[in-house]
DNA sequence: TAATAGTTGACTATTTTGCTAGGTTAAGTA
DNA sequence: TACTTAACCTAGCAAAATAGTCAACTATTA
């Protein structure tokens, strides 16, 4: 379990659609206009969570991106393993061989480590971070602030 | 609090430096001989925990560095956070101004779920690590292996 | 059929990571 | 005092990860 910046616009892209996406699709132009994440990373990140069976891409115009389960049964761990890549976290690869055929400190330590963070991370649901008031009003407040810009994106005239 | 492979070096590093300097410093030459970490990347990281106030070198022969305080006040939260840039990890540096001076959503949501993995960590001590049976096994094999290495790197002839 | 929106791939710039090479400085030792 | 040891410091570099652009293509729907 890696924790590094591109798994956190991961997991807040993945927020922001578990939000708005309760009745119709989000497409990623909206979510890169309220969270301020570039469109093209986006669609690289949710390339990675589609192929993981997180979200479901609806084309056409109407569409964008919904999650394929509820928002209490996607976990913070799972998004983040999603767009990181497979992780031979340790040199040896989880073969326990790094050093002479033997296992090495790292690998029994911190490979311990890493999976008790991501039992923790898994135990996280998306729907436990929505439920957060804090979180709830900043999003209000992103939707209400964000809108103007995009109808100014899309109707430029 | 992020979570990469500079952090696990050192947090290996530093383990190792706990399990062998009970008594008399143990230079840097010996772990990068023992972790497989190559000694100009050790200095580098020990030159942060030095000014993070985590070890204390000794200069000249039969030195080396020691711990400053006990492996039992020593958490893997501090490690990882010394070695590690200070880490504005959100855009808004924790100004909470990012969007349009508002807080963004990174902020208040990924920030609190750093702050609960880095307490995680804070509560897991160097001690805590050392007793586990599994690690104390490994680095006493790891000293009785590198012992030779390390005696012909001193001595060639 | 035209507009919408997802999908894909190639390509680029920047930062971080891990490491090398070379020094200087302080402290013991012959 | 000269020598050795090891910390300490600096600059630079290659590979990888990060973050992003651009352009073409495909499926859907109005």
């Amino acid at each position: 379990m890696r924790l590094t910046t591109k798994g956190r616009y991961a997991v807040t892209a993945m927020l922001d659609l578990a939000f708005h996406s309760q009745t119709t699709p989000v497409t990623l132009t909206d979510i890169a206009a309220r969270q301020t994440i570039s469109l093209s990373y986006l669609e690289q990140l949710f390339a990675r969570l589609r192929r993981a069976g997180m979200v479901k891409g609806v084309r056409g115009p109407g569409g964008g991106y919904k999650l394929c389960r509820k928002a209490s049964d996607i976990n913070i761990a799972d998004i983040i393993a999603a767009v990181n890549e497979p992780l031979d976290s340790t040199k040896c690869r989880g073969e326990a061989n790094c050093q002479k055929d033997q296992a090495c400190l790292t690998h029994d330590l911190w490979m311990g480590l890493s999976e008790q963070i991501k039992d923790y991370l898994k135990g996280i649901s998306l729907a436990d971070l929505l439920e957060r008031n804090q979180v709830q009003e900043v999003a209000m407040r992103q939707h209400h602030d964000a809108q103007q810009a995009i109808e100014i994106y899309r109707h430029p005239d």
